[in-house]
DNA sequence: TGCGCCTTTTAACATTTATCAAGAACATGG
DNA sequence: CCATGTTCTTGATAAATGTTAAAAGGCGCA
């Protein structure tokens, strides 16, 4: 197959030029699925990873009785979906579709030649999910340790971190299609409570949203709040202060 | 250097025998650090990985306050405790030991030829920093989606499985020298809390602890209170019911 | 042995967050 | 355009958890 065309952004920028040729030439196809589709199942055996290239998507543990999924990761453009599935054949979690979505998918076998040929690339592609791993500590820390309001900022912080760096949030504008019952999920709260959250970082000035949009208007202030560190993401020599 | 002889347990015990050889043969040296040190720290470079051989360590996000740091990760003998650092050469956490410990230590340069020459060694240790991926998102569920009894039953229930995968608890007994305050780094509740929760699973007949060992007397019941599913960490066609 | 320090335990009280309920706003499909 | 379902918003109330404080137990060390 043609090496498909495909953005390289957020996260898959930061692979090498080689890297990404290679990697993009072991994808099979490119496939569009819709909202609220869910993608894998928990325990279900895989032979492909996924790159999420349009869209957003997020990673539940079904949890044990309905009422209570826990959101446990968020994908935004440049990230791979479910590349760690690529070791084992299988997920520990489902994976959803959150907006629409358009996903470069990779067939574990392609990948597995590729790190036999490249163990370089292979590495490479490993650190892409050990990052993965960093957020989920990240998301430890903030439902852990941090209150409600804290955990809501540092929450809507992340978000703009990412999607800036995958080019889709500017001057603190992004759009982040989440339900309040999804950011409930996501922090561990009642989406009543989210609400109530909301309304006082908009009072404070820090930010706000309506139907689907985020604006920051005070960032510094947003972060001191969620105590935000935006280097747990990049490493202290990579972070570039500023947007 | 000699290979060392090292038992092979717990997670490393899901090697293959070539694998484990293989990585014994990048092994530089076997050291022992005592209790509450702290071993590395976020953000300094490393070259080496640490497989933890006898003892308990913890892994941190320090908390930009002081008061309230998360505890992110409880290593095991058998686990790798920084495998993660391999790819990218740093953390984003703390790691500390809890107890005396024993560590074998593996320089990054070792690692990085071995993987270029067994490309499945290294898919092989890429999949287990899946599994310690696979934990945090555990822990993720843990802190956010349960109440304080649910939360403190799933985490014993934790470590019974991995302790006694690592051949450490028998018969739902087993060692766990960590203070009430620690654990509620580890679950995200006040050490008071802690002490609370730890008394009713005492009176509900679930389980005790004295001075650090941890004794279950209902498996079953514990697991229902905490919602707990051992297959999180192995997969459903790996998991063995029983002890 | 006795002192000092850390951990455990318990109680009283304060605070945070969840739950329930109801109406408003918003979107979707006929 | 209406009808229906979802999401947002707010208030009242209940439940869970945190905080503070104080006493008891354990442990190492002089």
């Amino acid at each position: 197959m043609t090496r498909p065309d495909l953005d390289r952004r957020g996260m898959s920028a930061r692979l090498s030029d080689r890297d990404w040729a290679s990697i993009l030439d072991t994808c099979s196809e490119v496939v569009e699925i819709p909202a609220r589709t869910l993608v894998s199942r928990r325990d279900e055996p895989l032979d492909r990873s996924l790159l999420l290239v349009e869209g957003l998507m997020s990673r539940h543990v079904p949890g044990p009785y309905r009422d209570r999924r826990e959101m446990v990761a968020l994908e935004v453009p440049g990230d791979f979906v479910d590349l760690h599935s690529f070791p084992t054949g299988r997920l520990d979690h489902d994976v959803s579709t959150v907006d629409d979505c358009r996903l470069a998918v990779f067939p574990h076998s392609a990948l597995r030649k590729l790190v036999h040929i490249q163990p370089e690339t292979g590495i490479a592609l490993w650190s892409m999910t050990v990052t993965d791993s960093a957020i989920h500590r990240y998301w430890s820390f903030r439902v852990g340790a941090l209150p409600a309001m804290g955990r809501m900022a540092n929450f809507i912080a992340e978000m703009e971190l990412r999607l800036r760096l995958a080019g889709l949030a500017h001057d603190g504008r992004f759009s982040l299609p989440l339900t309040q019952s999804d950011m409930g999920e996501a922090c561990g709260m009642s989406a009543v409570h989210i609400n109530r959250v909301l309304r006082d970082l908009r009072e404070d000035g820090c930010c706000s949203i309506q139907s689907g949009w985020i604006e920051i208007h005070d960032l510094e202030r947003l972060h001191r709040i969620g105590h935000f560190e935006p280097t747990f993401l990049l490493g202290e020599q990579d972070y570039i202060v500023g947007r």
